[in-house]
DNA sequence: GGAGTCCATGTCAGCCCTGTCAGGTACGGT
DNA sequence: ACCGTACCTGACAGGGCTGACATGGACTCC
């Protein structure tokens, strides 16, 4: 069962290869009879083109990369399925690739990346969205790419959320319950995330005529385990707070594990929310208050903007996506 | 900066073409210095082979795919990882494609993959290892694949684990802590896991001496909610169970999830273990005692012995790992 | 010393597609 | 009748690499 050519559906039909080119890459000058006879001997002779060859001899790869960092496996899951979703639906393949942005070889494995594959373009997700080297090399190479949530929205196309604002919303809901005593765990003081939700806590603060109290302000790194830790910290303070706020899900989850360990109950004695809305979210007890950030759809929404890109389709640019609220029964008033 | 190919390189050296996609091969007719002298032009020109190029003329992808059908996302991520190790480790990439196995065209889809990338090789996660007509089709045109857990390991390549002796071991050590009234979430009917953890509670309840109860034995689908809802119907129960143990950490989770919404108390009125030992188990309070799977390594060993055959390195076998039980607070003797 | 063997290297065709460009037809306007 | 234009189609030449085979020199063996 040898494989079935483009040559053995020109034969078929009695016409060029171009020809069939032309019609299975939707060239419009090609007869509308002609199309309907291509179309059925590639039906009936099963034909699929090779992507290697064709690769070679368009000189693009028709596959995109997506390019992470050990952020957390269910992000990363739900980004790579958006990421697919919006492939598919222009006949794109994509392939991961999975990096330490740390690393003192990073960039130059992404180049090996790009020389050996090509891809006709990339999607950068947090962390790997603000390396600066990396940027630069692939602006200076002329390799198209969308960001997740970059630092720097207005320098890149991709998909943004107002992460600064949710945040704020979010203490302003644990105002709203009653709260005067609100601590925040830090995320990663380098990822926009880490910085944006410290804004958005401190916004919201001051929007409350609140203070800013240092002890109130315990440094985390979006773990499990650094909410834990955080946490620990915080049921040791002379007066504790009555509500936390955690920089993401994995925090609070970690924050709510450590009250449950010191016997605290939540939301009883304390409240506590986080930011993401992922799996977990809804899987602890008790469930926790949140930020819905539509993870999959921005994985679509910035492969869509990259291909937009990549097919000169028209004017990519940085989509914004919308946050929801997700009050949960791990808030509730003071006591 | 026009890309550098193999004629740059054999210009470079003064030979032919050939010679340097020799040394690029390991191909051992090269003599040292030829190779030395190969190795540095290609350092100095920071030459790497096209892909695409290489996979027309060779009649190779140097590519595996992973086919996977939503499990929990945790799983797969693992998975994954392991994949991209051991691929990296031979210079191979991955491609992922996630898939429906219950749809109509799911065997096409597969093929339509095939005809389009032609990856060397497959590696099958659950469900998708049992599937008979793929595996016919597969085996029909020749494509390699590993299975990870597959229902009949005798007749692939692949990673295993004894889940069955594992499962009868989770039971023993419920009856070690004092149980009598030990319950079972049954997993998905239809997946190999399901059915192993099924037999190997039936297992541990025979050695035991104790009688299966058809009321303490619920079907579950493995998810989360599916967990919720078995642990609402045994809670209901006129006799409760004394433990339960869950056929994966998901629906483990959801019993404890359950069990916290009705305020029974965790380990104190009912124990409850899961199996996989996911992210989840170690996040949740109590810590859920599980059997650990070591899903990275599972999928990094099915690489390894797919591309044994496919590099016709030696003979492919079917690899058993080890489990480890990990005993924790969520497992304690009966009120 | 001649045949056989082995190894290192080179030549050339071809993997399967698409880009380029030229050719050919149909139709409308002058 | 002629030209211009628009549209459709085909011939051809690669894209960058490797497989098959040829070549030529060094070495072995009787």
């Amino acid at each position: 069962m040898a494989r079935v050519t483009i040559s053995d559906v020109a034969r078929t039909v009695g016409t060029s290869k171009k020809t069939i080119s032309r019609v299975l890459n939707n060239d419009p000058n090609v007869s509308e009879s002609m199309r309907q006879r291509v179309a059925a001997a590639v039906a009936a002779l099963n034909y699929r083109p090779l992507t290697s060859a064709r690769s070679l001899a368009a000189n693009r790869s028709f596959m995109i990369g997506l390019l992470y960092d050990n952020r957390s496996p269910s992000y990363i899951m739900e980004v790579q399925a958006g990421v697919l979703e919006a492939c598919e639906a222009q006949h794109y393949s994509m392939m991961v690739q999975p990096l330490v942005s740390m690393a003192p070889d990073f960039v130059e494995r992404v180049e090996d990346i790009l020389s050996r594959h090509r891809p006709d373009g990339l999607i950068l997700t947090p962390p790997i969205t603000d390396h600066p080297q990396l940027l630069d090399c692939l602006r200076r190479q002329g390799v198209p790419f969308a960001s997740i949530a970059p630092r720097q929205p207005e320098a890149c196309i991709g998909v943004m959320l107002r992460e600064r604002e949710a945040a704020a919303a979010m203490v302003e809901h644990l105002v709203s319950l009653g709260h005067r005593r609100i601590a925040h765990i830090l995320g990663d003081p380098e990822h926009g995330a880490g910085i944006w939700r410290l804004a958005g806590y401190r916004d919201g603060l001051a929007r409350a005529g609140l203070m800013e109290d240092p002890a109130y302000m315990v440094q985390g790194r979006f773990s499990f385990e650094s909410g834990v830790a955080a946490m620990r910290r915080l049921l040791a303070l002379p007066l504790r707070p009555t509500a936390i706020f955690a920089a993401d899900d994995d925090m609070a989850v970690g924050a709510i594990w450590a009250a449950a360990e010191a016997g605290v109950s939540i939301p009883g004695e304390i409240s506590i929310c986080g930011f993401d809305d992922t799996t977990i979210a809804t899987q602890v007890w008790p469930p926790l208050t949140t930020v819905r950030q539509p993870v999959r759809e921005m994985g679509q929404r910035a492969t869509q903007e990259l291909l937009v890109r990549v097919l000169n389709k028209g004017e990519a640019r940085m989509v914004e996506v919308d946050y929801e609220m997700r009050i949960r029964a791990s808030t509730a008033p003071p006591p």
